[in-house]
DNA sequence: CTGGCTGCAAATCTTTTGCATCCTG
DNA sequence: CAGGATGCAAAAGATTTGCAGCCAG
């Protein structure tokens, strides 16, 4: 329960330490970090690790399926190795962003969307943590 | 039907030209249009407005409350001027946004995020609109 | 060896901001 | 008339890209 399965590149990526670096860092990681996160936690150990090679890396996991591009921060793009669907609970004061593995059974209304076929869903739930719901400032 | 009411600026808000075109081009618009999308339809009829106070205007408008910001595109802001809560089907072909405005009762799970209290929920469904659904390629 | 990767820096893109001027209330 | 709003340009932040050198396969 505390070891996931470690993540491996997808066939055909080389395997480099910088991606292992990422891929490591990721593996496991529930806490949605954007590339800064990432390239932050990383070049205290990886010193010569690039802004660049963590963006690419980012992008080629993203595009191998090894890693999901979350879209529920405006202002940067967050990823998630948890590549399974799951939704998301997002707390408005401190902003932490916890992960539902539970099934949600959600239907497109009758008449909503004429003709539109669906092959998925997201949904995001908006509201306190359990922290912030107790207290009054954020965290 | 045809004619939502006007959406008017909140209290304090100089009715300036510029405030007023972007008003104008969001009334009743189910586009979904980020901030340059409005800039360009609105700077052919507005020579002079600029850039920077399309951003001031969504910024003003989306904390008054008259437009909501939306983060379902990683890319860039969209700004929505429904500002009553809806979902939404996102077309992974053509990236058309289409509005659901019917009521969707989503429960959070039981034991999934430990006393988070919910305040509110978003939808989206990911598929193919009617048009993509029915044809090789988008739009 | 060789092509894919990396690091660096420069380029892009989106969004914000400083400031002098303008104009709504 | 005053303070908020505008336009311009520059700044800031996020992400991408060109390119020469490097290294995994």
């Amino acid at each position: 329960m505390k070891n996931p399965p470690k993540k491996c590149l997808a066939a055909g990526m080389k395997r480099t330490p910088q991606r292992l670096a990422v891929l490591a860092y990721l593996d496991g990681n529930t806490s949605h970090p954007s590339a800064e996160e990432v390239y932050r936690a990383l070049s205290k150990k990886n010193p010569t690790l690039s802004f660049a090679t963590v963006y690419n890396t980012l992008n080629a996991l993203t595009k191998a399926g090894t890693v999901s591009e979350l879209t529920i921060d405006a202002e940067r793009k967050r990823f998630d190795p948890n590549t399974v669907p799951h939704h998301h609970c997002i707390c408005t004061r401190c902003k932490k962003i916890i992960d539902i593995m539970k099934d949600i059974t959600v239907d497109l209304p009758a008449d909503s969307a004429k003709g539109f076929s669906v092959a998925g869903s997201h949904v995001e739930f908006y509201g306190h943590c359990s922290r912030c719901a107790n207290k009054r400032r954020p965290q």
